[in-house]
DNA sequence: CTGTTAGCGCGTTCAC
DNA sequence: GTGAACGCGCTAACAG
């Protein structure tokens, strides 16, 4: 059916081995046979098989990478990113989109990619157990999205930096009851959230402005929690003036809450948001700009490095930390607080 | 290193075959033996390597799926249902991101998924000679977003009676200089935007309004390019009281444009989309709703019921063609035209 | 520079 | 119900 190696061995007058030489650029082979045997190939549309050529070398030039909804912009943008370089080195990607808890279990006690990967990306944070699974896989590790993991190199963003910078804004303008609206730690074992909610705090406390819990509220990293969550801190009390959520979806969702509720932004509420999701600009959101699709680069160019060393075992793993740059984009939804206040 | 299926017989006392045959299911263990090779597998982490197993049967339990940018929220979506469906049901997912003509190019020549895939589904619509290289490759084939392909299960929409149902809601709000912000139908060969442009133009000569070419303008399909695209019929002569973006994203980038040029949705002028984004309520676009996930997931479960009927070879390719559901969502960016119009 | 010889780890006959 | 042999298609080590 297929053309196998035997059969353009037989058809360019070479045995298989050197066919399996000249095709993949190793040494000892004339150019002469070698232009012959790749037009021999060409023409007999002959690509090698995957499978026999992995059992029988060890290397799969596959990665798995690890993500968690794939639909959500954030993901989708850092594995788009990703994916390119990989392909690009000629590498394939196996994809597994743990959104569900019971995807996430099937995939961490199945292991799937055992065997069948030379790397992977993930693109959550695993859980100790978690990682400790990927570990034994004995292959290089990559991760994005915060938090340090041993055995790991992580691209992230400092989001202790990001976040003081956004409530800092707010409380430049003048704000003094701000809100936050989070993403729970819940099942992903993070540190975005809780190091975003301490730049919070910190911030606060060194403006000597009290902190109210009631003023914090759980979005759950959606639009639709966010909106949830904007509509809890709404019914506080006394509501917040300004919003810092830790998302941009998030404050997008807060966004929707206030117009219910008959609220402008910025002049009854400010909102500021994370990411600089690619719809921020055309909401007019004030957030905090990360490089989202240059942290899948460059955590896929680092991975990539790591295949291409000749492992020395001596070496200690690369267990690399990138941080890169952030900046506060101010855009139309942040302002002083209203004298009269949201009510 | 990582226990092969000799391991795991020598520690159960049984034959490497018994080890194959009870964990995979096949007749002719008996329970008893079955449960424990089970226990022993699973001590030692054994997983089957997918090289060997493959190399040996012949099935790859891989799914190669074709996409063009993944960052984009429809592509990942329709990914996102898909890999769920895919894996829940055992098949890992091979991705192959097309977005740039080189990836695209590297794919359909290279064909990297001969030999590694059992089937393959096509977020975009390959032209015929990239579908001939698909139907090269021998395994069932599927295809979302729009365009019927020869050997291709395809899944999607009624692109004329979707943006039919838009249009004619503009006309029937009182607009008669309707624009249209379309996608370049360019390198994807797909009937999407010439199907939804067609239905414009029936509506408008249904209507008795003359077509007027400076109130079509290119997108691209991108919120940048709708944002530019609505710059460029606000220069016409006589602007547009109403704009039909054929996605979303452009709507999004025109409402941007709009709120540059200081004029008011829907008071100065409406905007319509297509595809109803995860965002479109949060800016109150009115829109037409297409299950975007449940494309994907429609689309993955026809390939796997290709793969599980025992392949009569006197059946026909199974060339379906699903038409999912769509509706016009009214929201907030429609109104009857201004009495003073937009200038 | 090239051909020959052995496996890689598993699934699949075929015997028993 | 179970085990022994063979081969899937390729790459690696060894000759020459």
């Amino acid at each position: 059916m297929t053309a196998r190696i035997t059969d353009v061995a037989r058809a360019a007058g070479v045995s298989a081995s050197t066919v399996s030489r000249a095709l993949r650029g190793r040494p000892g082979v004339s150019e002469e046979v070698r232009a012959q045997i790749a037009a021999v190939a060409d023409q007999l549309g002959y690509t090698a098989s995957q499978s026999a050529s992995s059992l029988a070398s060890g290397r799969t030039y596959t990665i798995g990478v690890v993500a968690p909804y794939i639909g959500r912009w954030f993901f989708g943008t850092v594995l788009d990113a990703a994916e390119q370089v990989f392909s690009a080195a000629g590498y394939d990607v196996l994809l597994y989109n743990l959104g569900s808890p019971e995807a996430r279990k099937r995939f961490f006690t199945r292991l799937p990619v055992r065997k069948r990967v030379d790397a992977v990306l993930s693109l959550l944070i695993p859980d100790p157990d978690e990682s400790a699974a990927l570990r034994s896989l004995g292959v290089p590790l990559a991760s994005t999205v915060g938090g340090a993991r041993e055995g790991f190199t992580v691209v992230g963003i400092d989001d202790r930096a990001g976040a003081e910078s956004a409530v800092r804004h707010l409380v430049n303008l003048g704000h003094r009851r701000i809100g936050m609206i989070s993403g729970a730690s819940g099942p992903l074992h993070w540190t975005t959230p809780v190091d975003r909610r301490e730049a919070y705090l910190s911030v606060l406390a060194d403006a000597g402005i009290a902190h109210d819990p009631a003023l914090e509220a759980d979005g759950g990293y959606t639009v639709e929690g966010g909106e949830q969550a904007m509509t809890r801190l709404l019914a506080a009390s006394r509501p917040p003036t300004a919003v810092f959520a830790q998302s941009d979806e998030m404050a997008m969702g807060a966004m929707r809450a206030l117009r219910r509720h008959r609220l402008r932004v910025p002049e009854d509420v400010s909102v500021v948001g994370f990411d600089d999701h690619e719809l921020a600009e055309v909401v007019g959101l004030t957030t905090v700009a990360q490089p989202v699709a240059g942290q899948g680069t460059e955590a896929a160019r680092l991975l990539l490095r790591q295949l291409d060393e000749p492992a020395e075992p001596d070496a200690q793993p690369p267990a690399d930390k990138v941080r890169m740059p952030i900046r506060l984009v101010l855009r139309e939804t942040t302002a002083p607080p209203s004298p009269r206040g949201p009510q």
